[in-house]
DNA sequence: CTGAAAGCGCTTACAG
DNA sequence: CTGAAAGCGCTTACAG
């Protein structure tokens, strides 16, 4: 590959010139107009792209972010990911992807990689499923750190994150404002904070309503495992509304419902979380707590660079709204 | 952060015995036991990490992907992504993710910043949507470059890819087999090789049997554009059996005919391609081509690896196939 | 077995 | 305005 020595060369200037010329300085040095078109001919005939390595080992700033996360394969992630990338993209930088599989063996690889890959920042997502240790460990890596979704501790690290139990409360909300009357809550696993959010917001929901009480049915956040239990669930009475902690976890709920001959939203009204980009397309279509997973994307790609700039920063809570679609209408 | 200068000092040794110590080089240099001891310990309490930037610098590889998506919301590219991102994990390769958003515009920045970034390979994924001269352009930056998806063009250039048209003739033999008479195609943009693969499967099947002409309907792709050419298409005779080139259409395609009030599978019987991960989950279940994504990922892999050691590749072509489900079930 | 030195490809004070 | 030189953090011949 062709280097500023080449270029240097075939301007006929030293590589100091030709860095000066080619490279956006913030305060810009003065380079006599002949020679920069010289340097830029030059660089032109050959092609000659800086190495963003040398740079970054100069600058001491490689303009890379790390982003972890669990499972491409679950759809809310790639929204996340899609998210970041975007912002990243209009910060400048890169983004390495690290898929951990729920794995945190490769947690500790993938924190370690990305430090000696320097990265300028790391972005956590689906750590509210982590340990404690996990995210000490993560933490401790010296690498800025900004956490997707909420710590499941108060690691005193920053996140961004939705409201889950105020979006949780009005998704909740919406089905007692339809008339029902047993609403159950179809939550994920209890290890992660996000999924007890969620359980708290509808719980809340609930109790300010005062006449029912909650029917939580637990399950492994898997759609399988959500089929099964909820399969089970319903050769006794059914409610008559369900509240799902994800769009994986509400889908699977279609799915046992038709099984099972009972009608949607007729018999029972479903509600989903996350917004997945099929929900429209379901039959009958599913509603859902949308997140903004652009704005996720963007706040935390910001926060991670003022970490990364020594400033202190404040979590950010953004708000997702419920959705309507027909599993979830009158 | 601290440098191997740090570890040096710590130790009592020169940074050359530190570098020996904990490089893993093929050629190991002899380091006396004790010293090596000393050194271990003092990059231990240091928390030492060597830059992989400063050795990518010295070693001219970077150890870095470049993967390039056309849109991560679409539920065929994160299961692409994350048969990648396995496969260079156990290389010891880290993946750089690009979201060109079907922007050629974008696509040519990210070309400039990989090849930039010196990554030791790009896998350009979605390529089957690309014009001649982007794949010129992403070939001629230099960077080692693999395509995932068959091109468009016979650019020469080494791919990885499922035979889609095998797998596009055994989806619509498989509804042949059903006993299916008018078996229609919901097809893709024909600006996509690989759609067009799919297409002329599906032709070729039908031909084979010899009894009925081909039905295509073409789309641009979206489930939203399927689903309002499918619901005109259905205010007259429908078919009684759809091939869709996606599991996005064929997800449109079952809301339209769950919509026009046409059963599914007993009035038509409907077969997608990708099988996407809530496939199962819908109701009907989903009948889908399977394309093995973890395989697509690894072969990817190795070979955009073989061509930056500077050997010659041949394309790699695996099989797909279908998996029936419900929604082509007698 | 160990170290001094050159070099990977850049940027940036420091002189001129 | 331009260049020689130091330095970013490593690896690796070359001497000893």
């Amino acid at each position: 590959v062709v280097t500023i020595a080449d270029v240097a060369r075939q301007a006929g200037v030293s590589i100091a010139t030709v860095s000066r010329v080619l490279s956006p300085a913030p305060d810009p040095h003065p380079v006599k107009p002949a020679t920069a078109e010289r340097v830029r001919a030059a660089a032109r005939d050959l092609r000659f792209e800086p190495s963003a390595i040398a740079r970054g080992l100069v600058a001491r700033r490689t303009g890379m972010l790390g982003l972890v996360v669990p499972d491409l394969t679950d759809p809310h992630y790639p929204q996340i990911a899609s998210g970041v990338e975007q912002a990243a993209r209009s910060a400048d930088l890169s983004v390495l992807i690290c898929n951990t599989l729920g794995d945190t063996a490769l947690l500790t690889d993938y924190v370690r990689l990305l430090r000696a890959r320097r990265v300028d920042g790391m972005l956590l997502s689906g750590g509210s499923s982590l340990t404690e240790r996990d995210l000490r460990l993560a933490a401790a890596s010296g690498v800025p750190l900004v956490l997707i979704g909420r710590p499941a501790f108060d690691a005193r690290l920053p996140y961004v994150s939705i409201d889950n139990v105020a979006a949780a409360h009005a998704a909740t909300q919406h089905l007692i404002d339809l008339g029902r009357t047993c609403i159950a809550h179809l939550a994920g696993p209890s290890s992660q904070t996000t999924m007890l959010d969620r359980a708290r917001g509808y719980r809340t929901a609930l109790r300010q309503r005062g006449l029912m009480s909650p029917v939580v049915i637990d399950t492994d956040g898997t759609p399988e495992h959500a089929y099964d239990v909820l399969r089970e669930r319903l050769q006794g009475e059914p409610p008559d509304a369900i509240f799902a902690a994800t769009d994986r976890l509400a889908v699977a709920a279609l799915a046992a419902l038709h099984d099972a001959r009972v009608r949607v939203p007729r018999d029972v009204a479903v509600i989903g979380f996350d917004d997945i980009p099929l929900a429209a397309l379901l039959r009958p279509a599913l509603a859902s707590v949308a997140q903004p997973a652009v704005e996720l994307g963007r706040a935390a790609v910001h926060m991670v660079v003022s970490v990364a700039e020594g400033r202190v920063v404040e979590p950010v809570v953004l708000t997702a709204v419920p959705v309507i679609r027909a599993s979830a209408r009158p």
